[in-house]
DNA sequence: TCTGGGGTCCTAGGACCC
DNA sequence: TCTGGGGTCCTAGGACCC
């Protein structure tokens, strides 16, 4: 579809999770938040009011940092459940405008309003009506970034904030970037934005003096991709991809950092087996089965390993994720160092195998029947009232060793 | 200042096969 | 006998995004 002008909108909630505290607590209004944990906890702050911002605090700052840069801040947890909840009334708010939609995260999303102009008028015309009814429907604001490309009105909509719009017109697009510090294209990071300063480039106008396989050369794909971004264009990547057309998981994951490290065996190996349940019940919600189990192992120091094992037959029960992630850990930890994270993820999703072995299948079967009830008490009752991991909190059920759910017995059928 | 959790994509090396 | 070249799969690590 080249040479054909597209109308691409990206909608981008201002500080969302703040606002939507402040929903459920006006008290928050006009103060300095933080929202992603307390002061003195590990971890980072997920976002920050504009009023904490002015302190010098901002997202994937350290909680600590943040309560001594501003001392002032009211601490919040996060409340995962109501974002969710506030980001599908945002998506129905876009649906009403164009059926291309998709969010690309909780808090923004991409429209490709091409052609309904007769519906909706002009870009800004249009544009002003949705920023309008998002408020009216969701009390909340965002910002509207528009241009021809997916690229264009993600840069717009960044430098429209907060709570405005920004129209690039189409022919204006290089010129829009120019004097823009290459750090603001999507996916430059710092080391891309050192290695780039390297060479002298500094804005996105510095880019277009060097030629595009100058650039391949030395970045490689990405670099090539760089150039076209330099002006305007969806070069490469998911960029590239059409507005709506909705991709399959490549993964899933679940990982814990411990508030304090430890090197206790049996701790880690629950915690492992906690995450192991996480993984396989989201595998099972998805209708995924995996065949390559990965562990995430972070000591003390910070130093970071992973490990992974790729399975004959993919798989979505906990206790085969669990045996491969524990097999994994064993083999890899230097015993007695002290962890401060673990991780397991599931990855190479595929069909189904099929059970040549009968009594191996009956066994499986039996255990996808106890891991699907479970899945249903966790529903009812909340994450933690069923668990696989012996030793740990909130378990109603007895658990041992020998019988780890509290469910199917080993030779008894279950209807 | 002391670094979360959930993802995607890319690179590079080695194994293995033809 | 001393050595190729391509393709695919697997593993590990890293950059980046929200």
């Amino acid at each position: 579809m080249a040479g054909f002008l597209k109308t691409i909108f990206h909608v981008d909630m201002d500080a969302f999770f703040v606002s939507v505290e402040e929903l459920f607590d006006p008290s928050l209004k006009a103060k300095p938040v933080v929202v992603g944990g307390q002061r003195h906890e590990r971890g980072v702050v997920s976002a920050a009011s504009y009023e904490a911002r002015k302190f010098g605090v901002h997202s994937a700052m350290p909680l600590r940092t943040a309560a001594k840069v501003c001392p002032q801040a009211i601490f919040v947890n996060g409340h995962p459940d109501r974002y969710r909840e506030y980001s599908e009334k945002v998506h129905s708010v876009l649906t009403s405008f164009s059926p291309l939609v998709e969010m690309a995260s909780v808090d923004e999303a991409y429209i490709d309003m091409t052609g309904t102009e007769r519906l909706h008028g002009p870009p800004l015309r249009a544009a002003n009506q949705l920023h309008r009814k998002m408020k009216a429907e969701t009390q909340l604001n965002c910002s509207i970034g528009i241009g021809s490309s997916r690229l264009i009105a993600k840069v717009s909509s960044a430098k429209a904030k907060p709570n405005g719009i920004l129209w690039v017109l189409p022919g204006e697009e290089a010129r829009f970037l120019a004097p823009l510090d290459v750090r603001d294209i999507p996916g430059v990071g710092k080391v891309t934005e050192q290695n780039l300063q390297a060479l002298g480039i500094r804005k996105v106008g510095d880019l277009c003096r060097f030629d595009d396989t100058f650039l391949e050369e030395r970045f490689g794909k990405w670099g090539l991709a760089l150039a076209g971004k330099a002006r305007g264009e969806d070069a490469g990547g998911w960029f590239d991809t059409e507005v709506g057309a909705d991709s399959d998981p490549k993964s899933v994951s679940h990982e814990h950092t411990y508030n304090e490290d430890t090197a206790a065996q049996n701790q880690l190996e629950s915690t492992l087996m906690r995450l192991s349940e996480m993984v396989g019940r989201r595998l099972r919600e998805g209708g995924l089965h995996a065949r390559t189990i990965q562990i995430k192992l972070r000591y003390k120091d910070f130093t970071t390993i992973t490990r992974a094992h790729t399975l004959k037959a993919p798989t979505q029960l906990d206790t085969e994720i669990f045996e491969q992630a524990r097999a994994l850990f064993r083999k890899n930890w230097r015993e007695g160092a002290q962890v401060r994270l673990l991780g397991v993820h599931a990855s190479s999703f595929g069909e189904e195998a099929e059970q040549g072995d009968m009594l191996e299948g009956d066994r499986r079967k039996r255990w996808k029947h106890a891991l699907s009830a479970a899945d249903r008490l966790r529903d009812k009752f909340g994450e933690s009232s069923v668990s696989l991991a012996a030793g740990m909190k909130g378990g109603f059920r007895e658990r041992t060793h020998e019988n780890p759910v509290g469910l199917p017995g080993k030779g008894r059928q279950q209807k």
